[in-house]
DNA sequence: GTTTATTTGATTGTGTACAATTTAATTGGA
DNA sequence: TCCAATTAAATTGTACACAATCAAATAAAC
């Protein structure tokens, strides 16, 4: 039955039942890409931290670099957010002097989000973040491009 | 000055500075695999609430079908989570009638966590939840299997 | 112009995540 | 034996992450 099965484990996965072998978590393509982003993000935290960042924080700054100032639904579309998220992480970077958070006068349902000269200045010192971790990585400059660039194609489809 | 470039933004990376190039969030690996992540873990979703599951705690599930009982640290390693996130999360397990926890005998620091009947019954309504998401991602097989490969690879380098 | 629907953020509640600390149990050595 | 070091979970505090809901502002319909 089931319940043996499982409590006596074979060793190759050869000797499960089909089942068994599609719930396998090294055959999940999804673990494979959670344990990954979560190993990615860890990576990031010593180099963030120095900063000042978090994680989600430095995507946040990273958006805003690119263009300044958004509002809180342009950024969440950029980073696939909901303003439960945002808000919150929004209102710690404004703690930390980054960015100001405004009501837009033409229409006072948005807030735009711009960058202080504190914000600014951080860009400079982030700029050698991404050379760093790279580093890190021990990936070949194609295959990092190849990788992005299907997972690009996955979010794509998923969207 | 910084402030201004970035507070006129140009249409084309080009016209951008080096710095700003490699800040890019279209650039980053990083943000390619948390959106993608993030994405897939949606995906799941309406999949495992019928099961009421969320979506980690189907990964301990898949974990423990494997082998059970493990104790929390072997859960840990398995999956890269820490006591921190997996003790509330293996308590809603137990509350929902999955798993039950229970001190080893032998080492009275460790918590073995077994499946319970309910747990192991899951199993066969959990299997068809990875056809059911591949239909979603829209790969073609071997795709799949290069990316995960690929993904598994960069976690080994990282860990 | 008043009603209705939509849009935009904020809020609330639940559930991860992890660093740092604490507690209890075990192990190793003097 | 006894005690210092180590180990395993749990706890605490901070920070995401999202569903569901709410309130205010705007837009659309008539």
């Amino acid at each position: 039955m089931t319940k043996s099965a499982t409590q006596t484990p074979k060793t190759g996965p050869a000797a499960r039942g089909a089942a068994g072998e599609a719930l396998r978590l090294d055959n999940q393509l999804c673990f494979a890409l959670y344990a990954a982003s979560g190993l990615v993000t860890r990576a990031y935290r010593p180099l963030l931290e120095p900063l000042g960042l978090t994680y989600p924080q430095y995507l946040v700054m990273m958006a805003l670099w690119e263009r300044a100032p958004r509002t809180v639904k342009e950024l969440g579309q950029a980073l696939d957010l909901d303003s439960g998220t945002l808000t919150p992480l929004l209102k710690r970077l404004e703690t930390a002097g980054f960015v100001v958070r405004r009501r837009d006068s033409v229409d006072e349902r948005r807030v735009q989000i711009e960058l202080t000269e504190a914000g600014h200045a951080l860009r400079d010192r982030a700029a050698e973040v991404p050379a760093a971790l790279a580093c890190q990585l021990h990936l070949p400059l194609d295959e990092i491009v190849g990788l992005r660039a299907t997972l690009q194609d996955l979010a794509r489809k998923l969207r």
